[in-house]
Parts: structure tokens; C-alpha cells; sequence
DNA sequence: ACCTGTCAACTAACATGCCAGTTGTGAGAT
DNA sequence: ATCTCACAACTGGCATGTTAGTTGACAGGT
């Protein structure tokens, strides 16, 4: 995890070569919204901060770019990304392909077990849902979906998801704060579950099909509520 | 045996910075499988090589590390990643995924400009295997699957698609020159080009998965016939 | 012959110096 | 006041020097 400290991060805590951490404590920072979209990046001012040299940051800022967290400007400057509608639907649409194919795979195929640990995961999400613990309950969301995603025995198709989705899970950040959908992701979450208790693959289908829909239904405002945040086209 | 086929490649005639053009030679290199799985790369080497300093490459060589296509072993030596059919199997899982959503898609949206266009690629695919044309048949049947990822709409899932699947593209250079499968894996594309005339996306779906799966099965043998190309576990 | 510990040579990782392209700014002309 | 244009101050891209970790060969002991 990211400390953060008013727009400031660290990469104190983490482990791997310089330029791996900095890449990390970056991504974060991108993810989390430390840094807004459209912020721009200084090397040398990063370098000063986290106390390293030119190169794990040049690094780690190559990495992000191609990934398309940043953008950069040869000669010139290096910003955080701004969303584009068009690829967070595209990211969507890949999204719930993989993750329609893994919830069938998993409803045919899942053991008592994975169940259990569905069942034990929304109930956690009930009692943030009473704190009102809005960032808990965004982990914990996250958390149900890659448990499904690794419970297809593919150790790895949650962090590729999560890499082909970055800006859609860095625009749900924009949403999280007024979240007044709690109780409604539970259901969906529920209805998800007791698709695949009951092995019924279709019905786990079109539940994860409506609430993947759900979350995208709730993006499309954003371009009008933070056009500062969507590129101008 | 021990082969040590020094691979040449040039970064001349590409365009970008140096470290992109760096990147895109390694890459190409690597897929079609210039640098064996297990070969050395030598950071030096390809300096001297290409004519260019150490910045350039070591930014590429990082990139395709965190693609996986090389394992960096610090301080120590750099490889061409060897294949895990583990990998191969979960890469062939969220291909499918991804393919089987846009041609469901492709098939319920598609326009006559479109079929046209997959019409001619499959015409393209008939000459190039009278013509025992291995390579050309792999670009087109390479085109034919962009083809239908783009006839989406959404430009880049062609490209996520095949990033995401990287270790099944260089696997499938292996089993190309033994390619006595050509009239069939034309047929099944037939199949699916049917189907979405038809607009039928259940059927479109099925020629697909089954297609895709034509693909795995032979590929799983590659792992007696190249135990030098596959990691030991 | 076989282990074992040491060390030299190699590597990637990191720091730093340098250069070229971009950009904001302000002087000067109108 | 406004436009133009040249320049200075940045930026990121690249080259290169330096550091630290790994490895394999080899000497010496068993």
C-alpha cells in the first residue's frame, strides 16, 4: 500500500530494485487519484522527492507510459493521463468478457470452499456497508471480483484484468466518495453468488453481465461532472 | 544440442525515440522467435549491435521484461523467457474470452462493408495456402482475427488481445512450418465467416470457440517436442 | 578424485553529465 | 495595446561513469 501525504508518496515499505518501487509508488499514486488526471509530472522534482536518481524514474515513467498512465511529451513535459469515454467503454467491453467467461467457468466448477470464501467476502462487504466505509467497501468489492477471477485456477487473469481495466478502476475512484449504491452493488454482489451456489451458469452470467453494466452506467456522467479531468476532442 | 544462432536485428527504418525502436526490434525479434526461449541477452552485445548506449536498451529491455517475454535475473543475466504451458493455457482462456465477446458482437452488428472485407481475406488465405505460403497464411490468419476484434469499434482490443497473449503468438511460430493443417484451419474460418453472414451469433460463437481450441490442441504437444523451449518445473 | 572457500570477471542497477527539442517570456516594432 | 520573434530556461532523451551483486573458475585442502 501507497502512503500518502498530501499529494506526496513515498516508497519507503516496499520491496524490488529502486525503479521498481518507484514504479509502483507511482501507479498508485495515479490509481488513487494522489495524482488528478492531467497533472503533470517533473522527473526532477520526483527524483528529489523520493530521494533516487534519473534513471529508476525514467524508468518506471517509460513503464506507466506505455501502459498509458502518463502521457509524455517528448522534450517537453510528462502528465497523468486524462480519461477518455471511448477507451473506459473499451476497457469495459474487455472487462466483462473475461470476466463473463471466468464467472461461468467458476459457477460450473466452483468447490464448496470458493464458495465460502464468496459468502465470507459479502458478508465483510455488509458490515462496511454499516460503517459507511466507503474505501473499505471499494477494496472489498475489488477483493470479490479477483476471487472469482482466481478461482478459474489461472493464477494470473486478475492482474491482467486488472491491468486491461486501469482507467475504469481509476474512474471508479471518481464515484467512490458518493457511493449512495451501496446496498444495490450487495445485491448484485448476492445475486452473482447465488447464481454460482447454484451452479447455474447462465443465470451467474447475466447477473455479472447487469452489474458490470451497473458501474458503467454510473461513469458516463463523470465526462460532464470533471471535464477537466476527460481529454477535450 | 546446443544451438547458439546469434540473431541479427536493426533498428533502421522505424520510427520513435531510440529506446521505442529498441523495443520494437527486440519484440519483433523475440515473436518470431529470431532469440530462442532461453537465449542470452546480452545488454553489451546489443549495444554495440544497434549503435546505440545502454539507456535505450535497458529502457526496452524492462519493458519486455514486465510483458514477460524476458526474465531479468539482477545483476546477473538477462533471458528470453521460456514458455510455461500453464501460461499458454491461461492466455488461451482470456484470448477466447475477449475473441468469442467481438464475434458475438461482429456477428449481431455487422455491416456488408465488413463481411466484404473478411470475404477478402479468406480468398487471400486460399491463394496463399495453394502457394504452401506458411508465412503469409500466419499474417492472414493473424489479419483475419484483427479483422474481427476491430470490427468492434473499439480500436485497441485488437492490440490489448494480442498482448495479452503474447506466449500463444510465439508458441504458434513453432507449429507454423508443420502447418499440414491449412485447408482446415481455413475451413473453421470459413465457419465463422458463415455464421456471421448469418448474423448468427450462437453459431458464430461456437465456430469460433472451436477454432480457438483447434489452436491449443496443437500446441500442448510443443512441450515433448521442444523441451528446451519450455521452463522445468 | 572431490569438496570447499576465495576471488576475479562479469552483469545489471544506479548516478550523473550532456544535448537537443520545446516553450514561455519579454523586448521591440507597429 | 498587440503582434512578432528571438532567446533563455526548462524538459526529457541519450551517453557514460560508478557501484554492487552474482557467478563460475580455480587453488588448496581432504
Amino acid at each position: 500500500m501507497v502512503t500518502r501525504t498530501e499529494g506526496l508518496i513515498s516508497i519507503d515499505g516496499l520491496d524490488g530494485s529502486l525503479a521498481q518501487r518507484v514504479y509502483r509508488a507511482l501507479r498508485g499514486g495515479i490509481l488513487d487519484l494522489t495524482f488528478n488526471p492531467g497533472a503533470v509530472l517533473r522527473k526532477g522534482a520526483i527524483c528529489e522527492q523520493l530521494g533516487v536518481s534519473r534513471s529508476p524514474v525514467s524508468e518506471a515513467l517509460a513503464r506507466l507510459s506505455a501502459e498509458g498512465l502518463v502521457d509524455v511529451i517528448p522534450q517537453s513535459t510528462t502528465r497523468v493521463s486524462r480519461f477518455s469515454m471511448d477507451e473506459i467503454r473499451e476497457e469495459s467491453f474487455l472487462r466483462e468478457a473475461v470476466e463473463l467467461a471466468a464467472t461461468v467457468r467458476v459457477a460450473v466448477e466452483r468447490t464448496d470452499d470458493q464458495l465460502a470464501q464468496l459468502s465470507r467476502n459479502l458478508r465483510l462487504q455488509a458490515l462496511l456497508i454499516e460503517d459507511r466505509d466507503f474505501q473499505g467497501f471499494f477494496e472489498a468489492d475489488e477483493a470479490f471480483h479477483d476471487l472469482i477471477l482466481g478461482f478459474t485456477g489461472f493464477p494470473n487473469v486478475a492482474a491482467v484484468t486488472t491491468q486491461m481495466s486501469l482507467q475504469v478502476r481509476r474512474a471508479r475512484m471518481l464515484i467512490l466518495p458518493k457511493e449512495g449504491r451501496l446496498a444495490e452493488t450487495q445485491d448484485e454482489h448476492v445475486a452473482v453468488l447465488n447464481a454460482i451456489r447454484d451452479r447455474d451458469a447462465d443465470a451467474a452470467c447475466h447477473a455479472m453481465s447487469h452489474h458490470l453494466r451497473q458501474l458503467i452506467s454510473r461513469v458516463e456522467p463523470l465526462e460532464r461532472m470533471h471535464p477537466d479531468y476527460f481529454r477535450s476532442h
